[in-house]
DNA sequence: ACCAAGCCTGAACAAATGTTTAGACTACTG
DNA sequence: CAGTAGTCTAAACATTTGTTCAGGCTTGGT
């Protein structure tokens, strides 16, 4: 009955776009515990509509994924374009909704396809904009581009996926875009030293490195 | 009718135990969406009997997190005993039972205060441990010697937790413990760099490390 | 041989779940 | 104004959930 005002003047997104946006939140929150009752109560509709409008909660899950998952790509461009670039968290940190940093928290721990492309795609760019970074200066060579560009991708999405220890162990919220940078120091401090100078020291470096190289040699030839 | 065959020569776990196991298989394989049913089938018998040994289906999910929490502990001394130190993933991997790593990185990736718990005694470990290290003169000097041990589990940890990728990324099972360190090359190799000399270039180091002060500085008197 | 205790199951239960149905209300179209 | 399409809800549905109940089977003690 007062759709048309409450549209106006206080919410313009379609009531299907209002249940996506407080599906995202609901999972975000409950993780697999979400239901669509939940939704509904958290969109402020009947569960019934849930269904009308995504067809199942799969169909609305499939939804979810697929809209956090364009968000992703059309703050992609601007996010690589400034910053240090490997600030990976940095930018999905950036989103305008709160509750988008979290629910990807929670697809990326599953073995979902959509998750698997989504990673696939952040590989990718991280690969290519680490290509940049050695043309420019700023980052040093690889022996293994392509497997430096993986590990540092799971080593910031790993921290982003473990956001609720983070906020515990170094009192930041990694999902929170009004975080300023200030308020990172706990995080970007110790971030900044590891790969700037590594936390080994170069003899043992090259020891494990050697180590390691024989092992691998050994069990190789088994 | 056939349970004292059965224990003494195939599986001398009690059927408590066997419940355990099979519960701890269950939740890792399907998170969430792991039902008293399927725990039951997995285990051999009925759902009344899982129930009735442990309460309810909390009361299991309880027990599963002691019990795994109980074997990291058990583990630790060992695995700190040897080793390069840093190599967490590695021990964790060192378990005898397959399903616990995935049972682990489903529970680190949950807000709960058993995984907090255990998160701060593995950080506590960690920090221990690192603190040797730069006494043994393998690891360098921090200048947050807390922060970097934090931010090295939440690396370690987020890896772990995200093994699904890592397995289609880099072709590892992390949470295998068959796994051989010739395996583990695509890992270990782009970590053993990553950590050894970081990845930027001691320029850029000090470039970025010098506006992050400033933004921060700027941050805080506002 | 009897009894008590523990292990275990099949059947049933209430609650919660995703989904369907029937219909009310609104808005637009001819 | 009639009608049609779209939005939305209340109620009901079948299914699945965790859990309980009553009782059967085996074991061990006396």
């Amino acid at each position: 009955m007062f759709r048309l005002l409450n549209m106006s003047s206080v919410d313009d997104r379609s009531t299907k776009a209002r249940i996506r946006d407080a599906a995202i939140e609901v999972f975000a929150a409950e993780g697999g515990g979400a239901t669509a009752r939940k939704v509904a109560e958290a969109a402020g509709v009947s569960p019934a509509l849930v269904i009308h409008h995504f067809g199942s909660m799969d169909g609305l899950r499939e939804t979810c994924d697929a809209y956090v998952i364009a968000a992703i790509h059309a703050q992609k461009s601007e996010a690589m374009g400034g910053g240090p670039g490997v600030d990976l968290v940095g930018a999905i940190r950036s989103f305008d909704d709160h509750h988008l940093p979290a629910y990807l928290a929670r697809m990326l721990a599953e073995d979902s396809r959509a998750s698997a492309n989504l990673v696939d795609a952040i590989v990718a760019d991280a690969e290519e904009y680490f290509e940049k970074g050695v043309a420019a200066g700023s980052l040093r060579p690889s022996a293994d581009p392509a497997g430096r560009a993986r590990v540092m991708t799971l080593f910031s999405l790993g921290s982003l996926v473990l956001h609720h220890h983070a906020k515990r162990l170094l009192d930041i919220d990694l999902t929170d875009p009004n975080t300023q940078p200030a308020d990172l120091v706990g995080y970007a401090g110790p971030a900044l030293e590891i790969l700037g100078e590594g936390i080994f020291t170069e003899e043992f470096a090259a020891v494990a490195r050697q180590a390691f190289e024989t092992v691998a040699r050994e069990t190789e030839t088994l």
